[in-house]
DNA sequence: TTTGTTAGTGTATTTTGTACGCTTAGCTTG
DNA sequence: CAAGCTAAGCGTACAAAATACACTAACAAA
């Protein structure tokens, strides 16, 4: 099943979103390229990880193989995002070259599926299966000229990682297993971009049932250590297949 | 620009729904089809609107382009939903014959990029354009089996429109552009499946800013007539760029 | 022991959701 | 032409949720 042939007209591409109690980052990978011109400033070689997916592959294994492949990280979840598939996407010179040399095939025009995910940062490096120390966390706000229509790609999947958080409790995807509420709402607000009030926050989060106190505190900070808790998903299920809101 | 090679890697199909004030409708298309081995019955032969996308074409344009051609319909807002990668998704004999009859190319596989829309089902059959006769509302109840994952598809778009109706109102696309507050509280109920109460439907609608009533009656009912209303989609816009709601 | 810093709780007010009953306008039917 | 049917449209009382705002508690560092 591996060793197939690539699909040359067909790619995924993966914006995996990760969190370090300050701001949002997207995981980057270098871009190793020799150009026939001159080499080119780091900033402008670095992309998604996204690859041509094989002949006899499922889009969706694609993406989760591709993002095995280029940064080590398995069994991620990966969500559809949307295709992106204007015929000049590529038209860059630079970005063909690139293409035509990695891959060894004619290429005249790929339509990528770009896929986002969100995870929890420390899960990145403290795996040792990184296959190739070229994978980055780079803050959303200096991303800087991506290879491609990349920073189109990652704009789209900014906003609707916002859109999704309109719907679902998805930001306890992106921290540890245990958190702080202070880390929670950080986190929101840094989604949202808009600052909330603690206090009605943590009483929204009171009539949750699938966030749980651990019992366990934090240590060795330097003021009143605050409560770990956990997100409960078999609890958050179960509270999810109720009702059903609609908007006017 | 229009006559261009076919890309024989990527399709897309348009799943449009339509209301007749009394259920949700699909937009299907029949098959012509000569099958080598024995002809099938009509229930096998609807499809969705779709076909491959040419070599220089943007995906959202193919789309377009496509739905125009099979069913007349123009200017209509079309959605990405989702692509259709797996690989056998067209190991159906049938639907193979099919598309190397019609396209006369060597055809290994084909992903598909599937789009949504919301019509008015009067638009379609007041339009002279109508290009060919096959085109036919099926009302989403008794789909039958349709050709390729068509099903699946639809399945899927049925999903995305309930979970759409979550955050936008989205409802007013399939009305008429004067209607009647019970025509669209009968909207919402089909679409998410449950009895409304209309008082407070009324009452929730009172607040928008963005439902005008026009002074016109309906006419010619065996009760009351009622009021018929406009969506003002300026005041949409405007009113829809205020807060930002997050859910927990 | 004092100081700085964030955790964590409480209350009053406003807004929104929900449940339910009655009157009104027009057509239909005897 | 009057009585009756049907859906339109309004109003009220109660519950739940969003919002605004102020204080005490626990720990580390100085």
């Amino acid at each position: 099943m591996k060793q197939n042939r690539l699909n040359p007209h067909i790619s995924v591409d993966c914006v995996v979103f990760g969190f370090d109690s300050k701001q949002l980052h997207v995981l980057l990978v270098k871009r190793d390229f020799v150009s026939t011109a001159q080499i080119h400033a780091v900033k402008k070689d670095l992309k998604l990880p996204g690859s041509l997916v094989y002949e006899d592959e499922d889009i969706d294994n694609a993406a989760a193989r591709v993002l095995k492949e280029l940064t080590g990280l398995e069994n991620i979840y990966l969500s559809q995002l949307k295709i992106f598939g204007h015929p000049d996407r590529m038209k860059n010179q630079i970005d063909r070259e690139w293409l035509s040399q990695t891959t060894n095939l004619p290429i005249s025009r790929v339509v990528t599926v770009a896929y986002y995910s969100l995870v929890k940062i420390g899960q990145l490096f403290s795996q040792k299966k990184l296959k190739r120390q070229d994978a980055f966390w780079v803050p959303l706000k200096d991303l800087g000229q991506l290879a491609f229509d990349h920073n189109i790609i990652v704009d789209y999947a900014v906003k609707t990682l916002r859109l999704k958080l309109q719907k679902e409790p998805v930001g306890f995807e992106l921290l540890p297993s245990k958190f702080t509420i202070r880390q929670l709402q950080d986190l929101y607000e840094v989604i949202i971009g808009r600052e909330l009030d603690s206090r009605n926050f943590r009483k929204k989060l009171a009539r949750l049932p699938y966030l749980q106190p651990t019992g366990e505190k934090e240590k060795g900070v330097a003021h009143k250590p605050a409560m770990l808790y956990k997100f409960h998903r078999k609890e958050f299920k179960k509270s999810k297949s109720g009702h059903f809101d609609f908007t006017l």
